[in-house]
DNA sequence: CCCTAAATGAAATTTTTATTCCATACGCTG
DNA sequence: CAGCGTATGGAATAAAAATTTCATTTAGGG
């Protein structure tokens, strides 16, 4: 037994949960450090694989996966992966007693209240590397490359995320325009076949959003839409759309996923055009 | 039995799954048209769910969820998740290779580039809940809800971190107003003493955000300053300062830590002013 | 209003997965 | 290089989940 060192009490974020496991991965005998590594590595598979497959895949044999999970403070792999899977379930049935505890505290303690949204932005990073896959990220990276000019549109919550993109762009020398609120109508002629529309919305979508998309795809130009929802109009007409879900605190989502992804997105599209 | 009427192919996409099941949905009885429809509406859950989580979250009995994998051209339900868990697992190749050189030339594979912003992102956030205390936010948030008009103030970089308070302030009816580049010399009187500027700048400094900074301060208005870098100019003269240091991916910083505790301070402020 | 076919949900069964146990291998200390 | 404590992996066991079965209900047609 080695447990009895451990003050053993188990992670209850994500947050906790990483810091354990870079403040132990250190003490660990070497498979339970393998282990550690490559969890570390692959945080957002624990959700969706069993013990045997992590195992496998961290060539290591199960009861070594196991010996780490309780060396973590978890009392198995099950408990372990419960933390991960809340990402996705978080609004799921003890959605509603979760949110009673987190409200009472978004009146008082603005310290809190950031602890609350780090941990939320952990959880929405985990899901944005599963719910974004490769393809989409290069196949984006490459029209975008290529198109004559980026059109970005972004209004409202979605807005930060496309001054972020031009942002980079700019530094980048790609070739963008941002559309702000006034004078959407006009510009929709603006954006034809060579170019690219990049259109983020969130639920609940942004009507002008939508309605430039739809203009500027009816025009022969390439659609990519982000947003957070599978029901977003976007999907009826957009080439290409990528999925980010938010996590959220009380009501309130940060845009850790979207920024990311934005971020990401934008330093590829600049790596495209420079290696051509 | 009702399946010999289906040409049972089952579905090898998410695509042709989503296909198949608009398809049908029609043509289902009462229970399984309702397992259609909510996992239409929660696809992201069925890869971390079970079945009778999904059963009694739709609201069905177990088996009739499972009729309902049936009817979709699946063998069973795990067949059917399995489908639904690859596009988390698909997209890891040789992810180790690049964490093992810690400096990842910024290369062409926007999916990797990805992964390493999200990686950078969970640093941000675990540094994030170090290096700001639950006293300066809760100092910052108090001020802020006192103020006469809050001012937002960040170029460049920063703009989007600055556009994303004004977004919140907006919704939570606190009195701000975001200063863009235009105009900065104009404005500057008008911050005044019961005025708070809230000054966001990264390094390199823009000097303009400085200098309007400092001109707040003359004028005898609070100004609070978000940074990610000890030397910063605003040190010397801001009441407060949060320093958010930022992960870097080949020399790119994605703008994890300061959205999250931009999106916290400005829901703290909101709830400060409508608890009083 | 009855009869039939389809649909439904509870419970039994089977399969898969998590977890524990233990014999063996390994590495360290003396 | 012997002796001891720890680490390890395979195999046994326990737990949980998926799947099937079947008695009962429901809806529609004659």
């Amino acid at each position: 037994m080695s447990q009895f060192a451990e003050p053993t009490t188990a992670p209850e974020t994500v947050a906790e949960a990483l810091a354990r496991m870079d403040a132990i991965a250190e003490t660990l005998p070497k498979r339970l450090k393998q282990c550690a590594t490559f969890t570390r590595h692959h945080l957002h598979l624990i959700a969706v694989s069993t013990v045997s497959e992590m195992a496998q895949a961290a060539d290591v044999a199960p009861s070594a996966f196991m010996r780490f999970c309780q060396a973590m403070g978890f009392s198995g792999y099950s408990d372990m992966q419960a933390l991960f899977r809340t990402q996705f379930t978080s609004f799921r049935p003890d959605y509603d007693t979760r949110l009673a505890q987190l409200r009472p505290s978004v009146g008082a303690d603005a310290g809190r209240l950031m602890m609350d949204f780090a941990e939320s932005g952990h959880k929405s990073l985990l899901s944005l590397t599963g719910s974004v896959t490769s393809e989409s990220m290069n196949g984006a990276a490459k029209a975008m490359a290529e198109a004559r000019i980026v059109h970005l549109i972004g209004l409202r919550r979605a807005y930060a995320v496309a001054v972020n993109m031009a942002y980079y762009f700019g530094k980048l020398e790609v070739p963008c325009v941002l559309h702000a609120s006034v004078g959407l109508q006009d510009l929709a002629p603006v954006i034809c076949k060579d170019d690219v529309l990049f259109a983020i919305t969130f639920a609940p979508f942004s009507e002008e959003t939508i309605k430039l998309a739809r203009r500027a795809a009816n025009n022969g130009a390439r659609v990519i839409g982000l947003t957070d929802s599978e029901t977003c109009p976007l999907s009826s007409f957009a080439d290409d759309v990528l999925l980010v879900r938010e996590n959220e605190v009380g009501g309130f989502r940060a845009l850790n996923g979207a920024i990311t992804l934005s971020t990401a997105l934008s330093v590829a599209v600049g790596a495209v055009k420079n290696t051509d």
